[in-house]
RNA sequence: GGGUAGGUGCCCGAGUGGCUAAAGGGAGCAGACUGUAAAUCUGCCGUCGCGAGACUACGAUGGUUCGAAUCCGUCCCUGCCCA
């Protein structure tokens, strides 16, 4: 049977490293350079699926940690699979469990097993492995799924960057192993923190795999933007070219800039919902908050010109006024643009680099961006 | 009219002699957030001053005391009960 899954590069920007190409995957094809908006909970918080189809996301995440206690992830497999179970038919793309290995780091202990976590809201204790991960996803059915690897914290010592790497990595031997969908496509993760040596082995070791996609993880943990840049370009080019290579939990526009710039063709992160939920927007001169005081009589929209529902229906006087009477609905507004504008932002990044003009486009973007 | 419980900073509300410019909330004003333990967290929040500090403040007023939001007198106001 012929895979269900297929990549495309369809141009690389003559003057950067900034590619435009067509991932194919059993529920449809994505068009990268993409933003993944981040649906942790079978949902992209304060959105119902049709306002998310409406920003233009082209494909979701959502989370093996989180389903796996919540609903469980044999009930969605009784429901049919995630797609039919949120009633999403577009793309779907799952985490292991790996970034809670992080970002559970106190609740969690490690051996070469797996990983031993307790439910942050509950107390329960529950055991991953890179085989139960794999069990997990599969039961959950997203048609891209996540290696279970371990990832390091920001600061972190030689010989602990070394031991997750190396863990990750005989981890990831295991997630093919156990892995037997064909319709699912298993992306592997570059580790190594943020030493060269261990990014340049843990590049090669992946690569050795036949995936569909290859990830990098382990960065926006904290480090400072200049360090991650340093460590996206110098990884990315050593990732099969004709492969799409997704860099987890970025970011920013800014990040999303540069990281296209060096190569990246998906990205996640959980900002766009996150920062909207404490009030910030995004605008093309930086992030703003609706909270302050200088929006009380704004007549124009969050961002003028944007045709997301908020941009297009709403100022920014109503907006703030919803938000101080405590109204979810300034949330979800604001999270109807912020994720539009990343979806947008990609979108133009691709079309630019088809034009050949994604040089300028960086340099335009950036300098409105940094000049607030 | 009698009794009783009260009146604290923008609001709610602790505080019954010095450790009180006055707990804690809320509101307000800012900031943070990157594969979501997050609609969360942090800072500021009487006035003036960069600052040390000064000034003003716990219904009003008079007193006791080295010292009062806290104790006493009088007055004003509010809730409740009885007539």
């Amino acid at each position: 049977m012929a895979s269900p899954f297929a990549y495309e590069l369809e141009h690389v920007c003559k003057r950067s490293g900034a590619r435009a190409g067509t991932l194919t995957t059993p529920h449809g094809k994505i068009k990268t350079p993409i933003f993944m908006p981040v649906g942790t909970n079978s949902a992209v918080k304060t959105l119902t699926g049709d306002q998310v189809e409406a920003t233009g996301a082209q494909i979701i995440l959502a989370n093996s940690y989180h389903l796996y206690l919540r609903a469980g992830t044999k009930l969605i497999k009784q429901f049919g699979g995630i797609h039919k179970w949120m009633n999403w038919d577009r793309p779907v793309l799952t985490d292991s469990g790996g970034f809670q290995v992080f970002s559970l780091s106190h609740l969690r202990k490690i051996t070469e097993d797996g990983v031993e976590f307790r439910d942050p809201k509950d107390g329960s204790t529950h055991f991953i492995s890179p085989e139960i991960s794999m069990e997990i996803q599969q039961d959950i059915g997203a048609d891209i799924i996540m290696a279970f690897d371990e990832c390091a914290p920001y600061p972190c010592s030689y010989e602990e960057a070394k031991s997750a790497m190396e863990r990750t990595h005989r981890w990831l031997e295991r997630c093919f192993r156990a892995k037997t969908n064909e319709n699912q496509a298993l992306f592997p993760i570059v580790q190594g923190a943020f030493y060269d040596d261990l990014r340049q082995e843990s590049a090669r070791v992946i690569s050795s795999f036949d995936a569909v996609g290859y990830a990098i993880g382990g960065v926006s943990v904290g480090e400072p933007t200049d360090i991650k840049n340093h460590f996206v370009k110098m990884t990315a080019p050593l990732l099969p070219e004709n492969k799409p290579r997704y860099l987890m939990g970025v970011g920013t526009p800014e990040d999303l800039l540069d990281g296209i710039k060096n190569g990246i063709d998906m990205f996640d992160c959980v900002l766009p919902t996150r920062n909207a939920r404490h009030g910030a927007f995004f605008t093309p001169e930086g992030s703003r908050n609706i909270k302050t005081q200088q929006f009380y009589d704004d007549p124009r929209p969050l961002v003028e010109g944007c045709d997301c529902y908020a941009c297009k229906n709403h100022s920014r006087a109503y907006i703030r006024h919803l938000w101080r009477c405590g109204e979810s609905t300034a949330a979800t507004l604001l999270s109807i643009h912020n994720t539009k504008f990343l979806v947008d932002f990609s979108q133009k990044a691709r079309e630019a680099i088809l034009n050949d003009t994604f040089e300028e486009f960086y340099n335009e973007q950036m300098s409105r961006l940094v000049k607030k």
